[in-house]
DNA sequence: CCGAATTAAATGTCAGACATTAATATGTAT
DNA sequence: ATACATATTAATGTCTGACATTTAATTCGG
């Protein structure tokens, strides 16, 4: 593993990178030792705060974790999907908001990847599933509950039919979809009107599952993205007329 | 912003959760700029090189970038869907070789996903897209390509089917699945036999994007899986075979 | 033989210095 | 007055050395 102390990027990312490819390429295996810091910085020819900065770079992606003391150091990372999940949703979050994708796009691929996922749900699916899905059908249906609460529990139900498919590729790839979603989804106010229609179309879901139903299932879903399509079109035309309103009646 | 100096957590990922929260919030705004380094650690009351060490880990995860010199500093980072596939595929590449993720489980969430754009690739695919599944077929079917190539030139194609959804969230998701693929494909070796069978899927493919036919797209995928999935099992079977006959005569 | 104190090795943190970069301001010559 | 060269300045990048803290292993005493 060579750097160039020459090269315009910093020596950290260069380090970072260096022991990157040496796990990515299986050179370095999961819950292996890597020199200590001092050792790191002879290796490369830096100081320690040099070295520190590439190990916190690779720390940031959960590719290394360290351990203080005696035997401690820094060990490649077995990455798990849960953690993995985290910096999906975040990085998938912000990708939405900075890139201004508008709610279209982003309801279009979240629906379109969660009827990837309905044949094989509605294969495979358990009865965690289903009573996940029926207890939170129950919540949304509480009139007390604020639109936040009201779109986590769609959240927590939609993830709940992604792992029925019991493929943890599929619940990874689709927990930042589904999830970076919500910020788009919490600028909906729901009307109790409309939380009946989406609790009847979860309910369907629901039924359509328990019955190994995947043409079905995938219909609903149909039905679930045209409806949160039309509910956004109606935030977005009130409040179009509501500004007409004051561009024609000033205060 | 502030942090607990008596929390277990490093000081350094504390800070950087700090400023990631107010990037993920809104509180920072695309190409804003940072307070100094040295005024980073008066705020938190730290030392300069632990702030360093919190900035590397945002810059890690493209969420701000560094510029020297007099009007230098950090700043907020647009995160582009460019850059996020390049930490997804490595991410994911991890996730299926740290957790021995079988070939079936990730080759089923693949196709699962890629059918998921086969309706709106159909609809919507330019002529480019079309153009460029062509000329990959084309490549594919001369006869020196090496395996790997050959698995290279596949995942080409395939993302160009995807890109053809035109819907850049998809592009986003399905560009980590796809592409951590490749290294469990290479671990089969194409007959000239095998070659010609997934070139005539491949063609059948692009004649059904040309149609703008979605169905025969999911059709021709569904083959393709299970061609795919074959091809795979036949390499595991005789590879058992022939550590079968390796331990009855030893050399 | 067991438990408490010690030791050692590692990461975590700090302080201060110098190097390098790049924009801006300054100054000089034409 | 303008153009070019120079100096200034403010920031990041890097280094050195020290101390604090944590934790496992070792040693020593009961």
């Amino acid at each position: 593993m060579k750097i160039d102390p020459d090269s315009s990027e910093d020596l950290s990312a260069q380090i970072a990178q260096a022991i990157r490819d040496a796990i990515v390429s299986g050179a370095l295996i999961v819950d292996q030792r890597l020199p200590s810091e001092a050792e790191l910085a002879d290796q490369f020819k830096v100081s320690r705060p040099t070295v520190r900065e590439a190990l916190k770079r690779l720390a940031a992606q959960s590719l290394i974790r360290t351990q203080r003391g005696a035997t401690g150091g820094a060990f490649v990372n077995r990455l798990r999907f849960e953690e993995a999940y985290d910096q999906q949703v975040t990085t998938s979050t912000l990708l939405l908001s900075m890139n201004s994708v508008s709610f279209d796009v982003a309801c279009e691929a979240r629906y379109a990847l969660e009827r990837a996922c309905a044949a094989l749900s509605a294969e495979r699916r358990t009865p965690d599933h289903l009573a996940t899905m029926r207890a939170e059908i129950h919540r949304q249906a509480q009139p007390g509950l604020t639109d936040e609460a009201f779109c986590a529990s769609d959240v927590t139900l939609h993830r709940a039919l992604v792992d029925g498919a019991r493929n943890p590729v599929l619940s990874y790839q689709l927990a930042g979809a589904v999830e970076a979603m919500q910020p788009l989804m919490n600028m909906i106010t729901f009307t109790a009107r409309s939380r009946e229609t989406i609790v009847a179309l979860h309910t369907d879901l629901a039924d359509a599952l328990e019955a190994k139903d995947g043409a079905k299932t995938e219909a609903t879903l149909i039905k679930l993205q045209s409806y949160t399509l039309e509910l956004a079109h109606s935030v977005v035309t009130s409040r179009a007329q509501k500004a007409k309103i004051r561009q024609t009646k000033p205060v």
